[in-house]
DNA sequence: TGCAACCGACCGGCTGGACGGTTTATACTT
DNA sequence: AAGTATAAACCGTCCAGCCGGTCGGTTGCA
């Protein structure tokens, strides 16, 4: 048995409580089961995190970290420009690399269900999808077209993690195409000269939905 | 003390774990405290759910059939026309009409976390998602755009259940006024003389995501 | 009288966590 | 090299609290 690096222990107990998790639910995420999933004792786990909350929280640390690097990735690899985030979304996550979207999906449905546990763990997640909601407000396209595009992926993203809906290789690229070609037109004069239904008067009520 | 109902009785112990839910956590919806909150003993509690699961197969119920009835609302009243759906989703679900929204939002929460307890309740849910997903298919706009602007809503509808970001009516109105104009110029020939970047050739794996 | 609604005490199983002990690997000493 | 010290990694038992669910009883309306 060769010695592994102190992380590599912490992330085999993660991706096993993973596992128990997309296997049965959070609700038999025991501490017993995580262990048995791990190859070690529940005593070897508390060894190594020190509560339940504690595991909860590297869970939920590690996915937002996960997609963190998802989007810079995507946004590293397309070219520069207008919307260099919003294509790199679009070619990163709707793209057809398995294995790393498998592990990506593990992990977001893991931590979905943790959050549903402990709310109040929210918070790493939430600076991740800020960011990003950031990164694509930024990103030299009309307003709310990087926004919807990014919406639009994450609602399939979570759909599909969700199980909420069957998403196939074909709803992809349907929605793909719909929202690359939107991309296209906010850059041309016919997006500006679009004239949607005039926004009814707004009230003066600014109130947020949160 | 009015006699209530039957029903009632049963949506105000649903109220209840909601309330508890959003207030504390999944963790903390005990049949106690679902109990103390709709001010009954546990023993009256069962008396109207017979175990838990059939309490929280009761609140996705009941979250499901109101978030269908919240797109066929929006369904009939939006103008007949291709894209009647779409719009209706538009005009209904990012609209201003604080108190349904409050109200779909609590039960949206509750039952997303309530899902996390035992996914394999998810089949109302599913289907309610499902039926949207066809009727926006053919809503008699070329493919894809329906799905995207369905996804984009939701996905935002999804960031504010969970909290993931703060959605504010700036975000709002941003993403319904790229979403009206992706909408309209799917409409005009523009649309389909826009060349998004060639689909790489597909190899022919048609796996499905989930 | 009957029946539904409701109460609250109780039980048994589960689970998080504490704890004392054991193994294993590295560091230090001679 | 051999012995020894030290600490980390890990184990397995035990306990106490919690929670779902049962059950016998009570109330109050029809």
């Amino acid at each position: 048995m060769v010695r592994l690096d102190p992380g590599a222990v912490r992330r085999s107990i993660l991706d096993a409580a993973e596992s128990v998790v997309l296997r049965s639910g959070l609700s038999c995420m025991t501490l017993e089961a995580v262990a048995a999933e791990a190859n070690m004792s529940k005593g070897g786990l508390l060894h190594h995190f020190r509560s339940k909350d504690e595991l909860i929280e590297a869970l939920v640390t590690r996915s937002a970290s996960d997609w963190r690097n998802c989007y810079t990735e995507g946004y590293e690899q397309a070219d520069a420009g207008p919307g260099r985030q919003v294509r790199g979304l679009l070619h990163h996550c709707l793209s057809d690399a398995k294995d790393r979207k498998k592990e990506l999906q593990r992990s977001s449905c893991a931590c979905f269900s943790a959050l549903a546990q402990n709310p109040s763990l929210i918070d790493p997640m939430r600076d991740a999808y800020t960011e990003l909601q950031q990164r694509v407000e930024n990103d030299g396209l009309p307003p709310g077209v990087g926004a919807a595009i990014a919406l639009a992926i994450d609602g399939l993203w979570i759909y599909w993690v969700l199980g909420l809906v069957k998403v196939d290789q074909d709803l992809i690229e349907r929605v793909r195409g719909a929202l690359e070609k939107m991309l296209e037109l906010s850059q041309t004069p016919a997006w500006n000269s679009a004239n949607p239904q005039q926004p009814e008067a707004r009230e003066g009520n600014s109130h947020e939905m949160s």
